[in-house]
DNA sequence: CGGCTGATTCGCT
DNA sequence: GCGAATCAGCCGC
């Protein structure tokens, strides 16, 4: 685990550019061990948070709230917050400490754990398609904000980059209230893949 | 404090 | 396709 050579180095998300993170994330193996259950699935869709000059982001323009002090942690944790009371979202915190961005993991194709999956989830296949639902599957919840991608918890694997043919750009789903900003393209996945959300 | 809105999902009409 | 579930954050009373 914490040993595996594979792990994705904390230097990789401590980068400037949270856009190019985010587009660097599709692919990657996401693992999670928790409750004595290993599930691993592969990212398949992800989009982008600034902290700075992105109204969409929860941190934008350096607001400050006891939920998002987490995104201006050192880029390399988790930033789990409770969406409308009821689904946990996860990112991947990015960029040095004090810089608040992030990437949200939006979609994973199961690898490994379906069964533990399915039974966390009440769903037969489609576990993992969309933010809410893959966070259910994989048994991520409040306990793993802050905490680091390397634990005995939680990690990323590294894993042979995406064709640039095989990923789409577009806008970010269900940011309208951020003005222009929704326009940005921020959001990435990979084509013809069945468990990108809003199919 | 009440009311509203949200990086969503599910179930019923 | 619409509304409920139900919490953090914000704004107005």
């Amino acid at each position: 685990m914490v040993n595996n050579i594979n792990i994705i180095p904390k230097s990789f998300y401590q980068g400037d550019d949270v856009v190019k993170i985010a587009k660097q994330l599709i692919g990657k193996t996401l693992v999670t061990h928790l409750d004595g259950q290993l599930c691993k699935g592969k990212i398949v869709e992800t989009e982008a948070y600034r902290g700075w000059g992105d109204k969409a982001c929860h941190a934008s323009e350096g607001k400050r709230t006891p939920r998002t002090e987490t995104m201006y942690l050192a880029g390399g944790c988790a930033y789990v917050y409770l969406c409308y009371g009821i689904h946990h979202l996860f990112n991947v915190v990015t960029n040095v400490a004090g810089k608040a961005d992030a990437v949200l993991i939006r979609a994973i194709e199961p690898i490994e754990g379906m069964d533990s999956m399915v039974a966390r989830t009440n769903h037969q296949t489609k576990v993992s398609n969309g933010p809410g639902k893959l966070c259910k599957a994989m048994g991520i919840d409040m306990r793993l904000n802050k905490k680091e991608l390397n634990s005995e918890l939680l990690w990323i694997e590294d894993a042979k980059a995406v064709e640039l043919k095989d990923l789409v750009i577009s806008t970010r789903v269900g940011v309208g209230y951020a003005g222009e900003d929704a326009l940005l393209p921020w959001r990435f996945y990979l084509k013809d893949n069945d468990w990108v959300s809003k199919l």
